[in-house]
DNA sequence: TTTTTTAATGAACAATGTTCTAAAAAAAAA
DNA sequence: TTTTTTTTTAGAACATTGTTCATTAAAAAA
């Protein structure tokens, strides 16, 4: 009798419901203004029901953060065309703040807000595997720019700090609204022209 | 009569004593847990009163992360030290570094946080004028190392936005705890070995 | 049909930022 | 000194928030 998968199948809709509409309410009006009482008016729906499926708010944005890294793989894979792993890891550079500026909101959350490491300290687990993934990509870039001789240095995990940082220093300040107000012409330029002077320098190394 | 003297003296009394309450709280629990009815206790006040003194809550915050500023630039004002400018860079990014490491929360609040920006959205202000001066300072510095050839590089503001952006990039991994939470050894220590490739980076150029 | 399991709800709680009206205190005027 | 005016302070109240818990409704199993 297939009536438990379908039960099964109802509680992972009205699951995926949940989060859709909170990953909506969320890219339109932020964190703190998408509220339980919202969704669950959304989804038609007592707010009470959602905590069936979900501890908390943090485990719901904890979620959408980690389906925004699977995007953010998409993204980055198109960088695998180049077979020079000095061009890859430039295009992985630019893919990278191309994610950001066009997904500001959901880098926030991948990347800055609190919500989803609040709810890895709670579960007590030390590992961001989302975060770490991403990075052990980077730095096996990085380790074949090494290995070819197309950079010189040895410190594999510095220098792939250094880069993880620079791309997301570039993105943050215009994400958290620091660009604007200190005159800048455009931010997006900047970030470009900026990521420009960058490869020069890693290229040039 | 000295008696509205006195009043006004009080007035800028109870003001400072409500920044200093705010400022301890937040140091010690953080931006949300820091709450206008907590501060009004610690000072014997009840919450209305603090509401004569600023607009709201971000007001505050927005005054701390002022006064913040001026620790920086006491902080930065010993780079001055180094009569070349390339050194003077250098040991700005290390200041930098130093004052975000030191004061995590403080650097959060003027370079992350949404409260002090907010504000200033509130007055309609575009100009932020705290950070646009600790910005033309770096710009000054740069302009410095170019001007005597040290840098080879002409567009002044996109270069000084990288820079900007790699130290902060360094430590805002770090301080919104994505650094521990990959599995990084000491994130004191990679941040300052990042930096240290980025200034060799840097001056062979 | 009855029992058991599951799902969903509504009311309630404690806490938040903020506002508004009334009271208390202080200063100024008479 | 007494009265009036101004300034400060307080207290209650409002609308929201995340979250919990006892109860009800619904569905499945017996």
């Amino acid at each position: 009798m297939g009536v438990s998968e379908r039960r099964i199948r109802e509680r992972l809709d009205t699951r995926q419901s949940i989060l859709a509409t909170a990953r909506e309410l969320f890219l339109l009006k932020g964190f703190e203004a998408t509220t339980i009482r919202n969704i669950a008016e959304k989804i038609e729906y007592s707010p009470s029901t959602i905590y069936q499926h979900f501890k908390d708010k943090n485990e719901i944005f904890y979620t959408i953060h980690s389906e925004a890294f699977a995007e953010l793989v998409r993204y980055l894979n198109a960088s695998e065309m180049h077979k020079n792993p000095m061009d890859q890891l430039i295009a992985l550079g630019q893919i990278y703040i191309q994610f950001a500026l066009e997904n500001p909101e959901l880098y926030d959350l991948m990347f800055i807000m609190e919500a989803p490491i609040d709810f890895l300290n709670y579960l007590e687990d030390t590992n961001w595997i989302e975060g770490k993934m991403a990075f052990d990509y980077l730095k096996s870039v990085i380790a074949n720019c090494i290995q070819q001789g197309l950079i010189k240095e040895t410190d594999l995990e510095s220098l792939s700090y250094l880069i993880w940082s620079t791309v997301h220093g570039l993105v943050t300040i215009s994400i958290r609204k620091r660009g604007l107000k200190i005159g800048l012409s455009d931010p997006d330029t900047i970030i470009q022209r900026s990521f420009a002077i960058f490869s020069h320098l890693l290229v040039k190394s």
